[in-house]
RNA sequence: GCUGAUGUAGCUCAGGGGUAGAGUACUCCCUUGGUAAGGGAGAGGUCGUGGGUUCAAAUCCCAUCAUCAGCUCCA
């Protein structure tokens, strides 16, 4: 039994709904009455609730518009307002089948002959609310007007039972609340969720920018590239906490490498394949640009006689990464089709890997914490071992086992995602939650038997003989692309001083106080601070605008009564007013903020 | 890849079968101004790309590319 048919199940078998659940749920059932009354030959598909809100999958003659979800409303509207109450009854299948065939609801139909054949059901149940029945498990509110603030969000197509072999219905997004309050609230976030959007703050703080010359790749600008090679700074300074050995690996290999993986098997049509050798050199051979690192750090490994005095080993490489991912599924820097991780392949014996996984988990701690990501709402998945995958059972067994004792220790709840394994191996996922509480993943922990069998990996144990090493692949940011696009959405563009692509503009009141900041400058550029001096012949009033507007983190403005005295008046991001400090105070201030990403890795 | 929408100046957008519009950014001039927009002038575009229809296409049609919202996928 799938996966997608236990979800089926779930949506006709009763189960717990809370209050909001179950009105989301009404509101579903509600929303499929209107338009059944505005297109009477609709049929139906699934209609559960989500996250945040509901949907329902229909298939209809004509294709909806956006216009047309406001008609749906209006009629949602007539039927809530009319009251009517929801009504359950049981129905044999055969009896149910009947119902719906007659009703003209083929997918309806469909539903009940799975839960037969494959849950064994002897009878479903339906709910009918005025003049309109659907199969449903319930529970329903007790009557439509209690619906009392909903919304008809968005329009979008979906296979039917989530195969793209099966045809694709027009799916109906929608949202209700217990109050209007709430509502309301809701559709804030999503405005204030379009005003972070990465791509328009990427644009805006000119950090990065996309070409249809190299779709799904971005380009990042110099203040772009500021950051994402301040990220990588903080990661090389964390590996020499935990002592990692960074290596640097090709880009194109030989497809044998990628057969060898297992990775020319699974994801052959992702990766960039160079069919006559390199540079159109035609040897004959088939290359391909690197998806991964990981069957390159073997070669590392492997370039001595491994000692079990060498491990554990711990490869890192900020290798450049291509996946020729399929049109459709990319955005913006969260899935992009070139990217690097902090990618790193830790060596080790079997004994080591709770501790070193242990080292892992700090490095996931402490890092989002400094990112300012609330480490109480980290969710960790147990991901398991996927249909397609290699091995033996046995080793998943093991590989799983190992990591359920670690999940286990962390003394964190986590979920088993089964099935969400990578093919080599079993994975913990860690799920981070932004301002705007959107879950995103990013790090990741993975255990793999598989790569030093493939490759041949061994180490002289204390016994004299070889041993088969273990490999975590690990990842705390993840993709740095992938990373950067949720930080930003995270501090709205908004970024701590040690990480600000400008970190303070210097603003002279006249001209006559440029040479003053000009000073400045130069000591601010001894100590490795990035700046701008607005020199422009315009007003204050523009130029904090402006300064504010690039989110840049201080403001360092001087007129006479600062160069008299050997001061600035300094103004953060956001703040109202100014403190006027003297040059040395703003200094020393400024020299502990870059500091602070390493502070947790002070011996 | 699938369904739908979108593509006009660097950016944000309006317009629309008959020689292309605004704001902003940019350049120049005036203004030397104390914490969120001082004033003026100028320059800037084969309307994503390729076909078709038409006397005439940026506008209509087809294809294609890219982006967006979902679906499927994510080593």
């Amino acid at each position: 039994m799938s996966e997608k048919d236990v979800a089926l199940n779930e949506i006709t078998e009763p189960t717990e709904l809370n209050e909001l659940e179950t009105l989301r749920h009404s509101c579903a059932h509600v929303m499929a009455h209107a338009i059944r009354k505005l297109w009477p030959e609709a049929k139906f598909g699934i209609g559960p609730t989500v996250e945040d809100g509901f949907y329902y999958d229909v298939d209809l003659p004509v294709k909806l518009t956006t216009d047309d979800l406001k008609k749906i409303e209006k009629e949602m509207h007539r039927i809530i307002g009319a009251g009517e109450k929801f009504v359950r009854a049981e129905h044999s299948v055969d009896e149910a089948i009947e119902k719906f065939r007659s009703m003209n609801q083929p997918y309806k139909v469909e539903i009940i002959e799975t839960l037969r054949s494959q849950f064994g059901a002897t009878s479903v149940s339906t709910y009918t609310e005025g003049d309109f029945v659907d199969l449903c498990r319930g529970p329903h509110l007790e009557r439509a007007s209690k619906i009392k603030a909903f919304r008809l969000m968005s329009l979008a197509g979906a296979y039917w039972r989530g195969s793209e072999k099966n045809p694709m219905l027009q799916r109906i997004y929608g949202t209700a609340f217990l109050t209007q309050v709430e509502l309301d609230e809701h559709l804030n976030l999503l405005e204030e969720a379009k005003r972070r959007d990465h791509r328009k703050l990427g644009k805006e703080l000119d950090l990065f920018a996309f070409h249809a010359i190299a779709p799904a790749s971005p380009f990042f600008h110099p203040k772009g590239a500021i950051v994402y090679n301040r990220l990588i700074q903080y990661v090389r300074d964390m590996y020499q906490y935990y002592e990692y050995d960074e290596v640097i690996t090709p880009q194109v290999f030989d497809t044998e490498l990628w057969k060898k993986s297992g990775h020319y098997e699974h994801y052959k049509d992702n990766m960039y394949i160079v069919q006559e050798g390199v540079a159109g050199k035609g040897d004959g051979r088939e290359h391909a640009v690197k998806p991964m690192n990981c069957p390159a750090s073997t070669y590392i490994f492997s370039a001595h006689k491994r000692s079990y005095r060498d491990l554990p080993l711990r490869l890192a490489d900020f290798g450049r990464l291509h996946r020729n991912e399929l049109s459709g599924v990319t955005a913006g820097l969260t899935r992009v089709r070139t990217f690097c991780q902090d990618d790193a392949h830790v060596y080790c014996t079997l004994d080591q890997v709770e501790a070193e996984i242990g080292k892992i988990m700090d490095m996931v701690v402490k890092t989002y914490t400094l990112f300012g990501f609330d480490i109480a709402d980290l969710e960790l998945f147990l991901s398991t071992r996927p249909e397609q995958r290699m091995g033996a059972d046995e080793v998943w067994d093991r590989a799983e086992a190992s990591l359920k004792t670690i999940l286990d220790g962390t003394g964190r709840k986590y979920a088993i995602d089964a099935g969400g394994g990578a093919f080599y191996g079993p994975k913990i996922d860690i799920k981070v939650k932004d301002a705007l509480k959107r879950k995103w993943q990013l790090a990741t922990v993975q255990l793999d038997f598989m790569l030093p069998e493939n490759f041949d990996c061994s180490f002289i144990g204390a016994d004299n003989a070889a041993h088969r090493p273990v490999v975590i692949h690990k990842a705390v940011l993840g993709s740095l692309e992938r990373f950067l696009g949720v930080y930003i959405e995270h501090v709205a563009g908004a970024f701590p001083f040690w990480l600000a692509p400008v970190q303070c503009r210097l603003i002279p009141i006249t001209d006559a106080h440029l040479p003053y900041c000009e000073e400045m400058g130069k000591k601010l550029r001894a100590r490795g601070i990035r700046y701008e001096i607005d020199s422009r012949n315009e007003k204050m009033g523009l130029k904090t605008r402006e300064a504010q507007i690039a989110k840049i983190p201080l403001m360092l403005v001087a007129g006479d009564r600062e160069v008299a005295d050997g001061l600035f008046a300094v103004r953060s991001y956001g703040a109202k007013d100014s403190e006027t400090l003297p040059v040395d105070g703003i200094l020393a201030r400024m020299e502990e903020w870059n500091d602070l990403p390493k502070k947790p890795f002070r011996r």
